[in-house]
DNA sequence: CGGCATCCTTTTGGATACTG
DNA sequence: CAGTATCCAAAAGGATGCCG
């Protein structure tokens, strides 16, 4: 368990958390678990992401021994990212989130509206 | 379910993981799960924070509908913040997250430092 | 105590061009 | 195809001063 009420910073959590926690480290995560993935299919199915942004989180990832990146000799050359035994692991809690986060968006939205109103109101 | 294999920019949950997926929002979230906490404390549990993100983080939740902002008047003032029943609710999926990376923060430094040793051997 | 406003530095990230 | 390198604009973030 996590010491509660407190995340130090020499916590050793917290290094993890900060490679781990960005949108674009999530949603690569949550697209390889569900199977093997090439370079630029990745790109496609995380929408908006840059192509330098995809490369850093993806090496970042693959530092961290969560996806492993396998270059296949075809020719033109094909690589080939996979998760991890421990990728997949982290996967189970993250997709956990992300449901929740699609199951309550409709609810998210309307707090900020609400929020928005309140605020313009001043 | 999240439609599998993919997230697209028009998918509802994209902005919400854009609010919710960074180091500060979920350490925070965290941190209020284990109870009310004033500002200055919460500032003080979050190690590393600064006041100006502390601040601009608890807005981004409040407007989330993740957390409340609760003024008492006493002298000097104080400010309460407490996790609603969402941000409750999306804690548990996050303390998973969180557990997970304490658990395993020892496999993945020992992942970084293969890493590190093989990247720097060319 | 709990902010907000301002300034200024640092980081991030997009666009583009080039390569094996 | 899957990058790397470079440049540049935009955003994030710390430091400081002030206020109810």
């Amino acid at each position: 368990m996590i010491p509660p009420f407190r995340l130090d910073q020499c916590c050793p959590s917290r290094s993890l958390l900060a490679d781990l926690a960005d949108k674009w480290s999530l949603m690569i995560l949550y697209v390889l678990s569900h199977g093997d993935c090439r370079f630029n299919e990745l790109k496609r199915r995380c929408e908006g992401i840059s192509q330098k942004s995809l490369t850093q989180s993806l090496r970042r990832l693959e530092r961290n021994g969560l996806v492993s990146r396998q270059v296949l000799d075809t020719s033109p050359v094909a690589v080939e990212y996979r998760i991890t035994p421990m990728g997949k692991d982290v996967s189970t809690p993250l997709k956990a989130l992300l449901s929740w986060a699609y199951a309550h968006s409709e609810e998210v939205e309307r707090a900020r509206a609400a929020f928005d109103q309140k605020t313009a109101a001043k």
